[in-house]
DNA sequence: ATGGCTTAGTGCCTAAGA
């Protein structure tokens, strides 16, 4: 099965370029999405449905908003994080093929400066205690989606201009290595890659041509999903495509 | 050049993203 994750910058703008992206991709099983910036009753959901997608999501106006599309019938499906009071729509979680799968938008954090950032901090804190519990019950576990984390220097284009910016801090590495510890494998790592590999592209400054990216977007997988991970890639093909996301989607393959 | 673009909503500018 393959699991893959995109923030889609808009369901509304993106959908036709989702669902030709699934289409072409007959092998995979699970995709969650991020920043649908939905309401749920303007969820597409019958176009989705339409083309042989099991969905379920959680969205709100402007912001945020998250969803998960699979081949498979989604089962015990949960919204948001139980144990943090939030009215931001940012995770959905639900059992695809034994596998469970926490497809998750972390908070940005804006700047270090900003009351956004500690609410950053905290948040995620909720995530690792959450993945903590989901794990314990199901070894076989999947946490992907827009971490807006790069986890080490190689991840980002210039870290000389990023050094102590949102993204990379020490506080939300420290954070991202916590949610390793919790054993769990950043699926890209578990295979050679080329050198800067990104997975977003700032839309100024022709970030995209000059590769001025970050990876941020992973797909994280326990011990026992690791154990059967055949592969990971960034498909950079719809960054080229005309009005695209500026992230691109990760694609983790995992053996029968 | 500490910004350039893209999105949605309050709508023809503003806020936010990363």
């Amino acid at each position: 099965m393959q699991i893959a994750t995109w923030n889609v910058n808009s369901l509304k703008v993106r959908l036709p370029q989702v669902l030709d992206w699934l289409a072409a991709r007959p092998e995979l099983t699970v995709l969650a999405i991020q920043e649908t910036k939905l309401e749920d009753h303007a969820f597409p959901r019958a176009e989705i449905e339409a083309a042989g997608w099991h969905v379920a999501f959680v969205g709100q106006k402007t912001y945020n908003g998250v969803a998960m599309l699979s081949r498979l019938p989604l089962e015990d499906v949960q919204f948001n994080l139980p144990n943090f009071d939030d009215p931001q729509k940012r995770v959905i979680t639900a059992t695809v093929g034994g596998v469970r799968v926490i497809g998750a938008y972390v908070v940005n954090g804006q700047a270090l400066d900003s009351e956004k950032y500690p609410y950053k901090l905290a948040w995620i804190d909720a995530l690792i205690a959450y993945t903590r519990e989901q794990l314990a019950q199901y070894p076989q576990l999947a946490l992907v989606g827009d971490f807006n984390i790069a986890p080490e220097d190689r991840d980002v284009h210039d870290p000389a201009k990023w050094a102590n910016d949102v993204l990379v801090s020490p506080p939300e590495r420290e954070r991202f290595q916590a949610l390793l510890d919790l054993g769990l494998k950043d699926s890209f790592r578990l295979f050679e890659q080329a050198e800067k590999s990104f997975s977003w592209w700032d839309y100024r400054m022709m970030g995209f041509r000059r590769n001025a990216g970050l990876r941020i977007d992973h797909v994280l997988l326990s011990d026992a999903l690791a154990a059967r991970c055949t592969g990971c890639e960034i498909d950079k093909e719809p960054r080229r495509l005309e009005r695209p996301s500026d992230h691109a989607p990760v694609i983790a393959t995992l053996a029968d």
